[in-house]
DNA sequence: TATTTATATTGCAATATTACGATTAATTAG
DNA sequence: CTAATTAATCGTAATATTGCAATATAAATA
């Protein structure tokens, strides 16, 4: 029906999967990989650096904050954006699992 | 207008994106963790284990695939699904580079 | 060969995402 | 206060995703 039946998951995997969705996006990823570069940077630099309209710019980094992997800050008129700790700690405790996992693993059916 | 500008990123950040986007479903974050308590499983297996219908179950294996984070083996009549390494890696490599910056992090504005 | 078992595909409805022009809101500069 | 700057929001079109019933395909078994 189009509708993530998020109910019958588990919180954990619901919030995994809000933070990974929030990265499946290249314009998002670009985003990330600027703020890494500059530390952090007002809407208008991304626009500049950017093939999308300001209100598109804006509309991924709102997405990227409702998942918590960036923060901002007012700073003047502007606003100023830099990566959250926190939503990436997640991401990276789940890859560490899977990364753990993978490293012992013994039996490989593929 | 609803279709992602792929060509205006980089190959790199567009192949992130994609993995990212395999991620960004919780049934799909529920398949890996079953893949990654029992090593493999036939997709019935999944369909038991998980509120969808097996239609349901079949595309989100499908989507996972393509992306690149499981492999599917034929083994008799049913296929044996299990994680692939390759995917995980490439996402391995972005977050620990993140984790870096964050760790090395002096300025942060927020 | 016919039947059962396991999974993929098709088709479709409901909903979400992507993108942007136009507008609004909020702050700064003059 | 007014104009300029910056960024969010609104509205909307195009497209993608989610989910499942129905069906098709493919292998194992009787």
């Amino acid at each position: 029906m189009g509708i993530t039946k998020t109910q019958h998951f588990t919180e954990e995997q619901n919030e995994l999967a809000v933070l990974a969705k929030a990265l499946g996006h290249p314009a998002r990823i670009a985003i990330i990989e600027h703020l890494i570069k500059v530390d952090s940077c007002i809407c208008g630099d991304l626009v500049n650096e950017l093939p999308l309209a300001q209100p598109t710019v804006s509309q991924h980094l709102k997405e990227l904050k409702n998942a918590g992997l960036i923060k901002g800050n007012f700073e003047g008129a502007s606003i100023c954006y830099c990566l959250n700790e926190e939503g990436f700690e997640k991401i990276k405790s789940f890859i560490t699992l899977i990364n753990t996992y993978l490293e012992n693993r013994k039996d490989q059916c593929c």
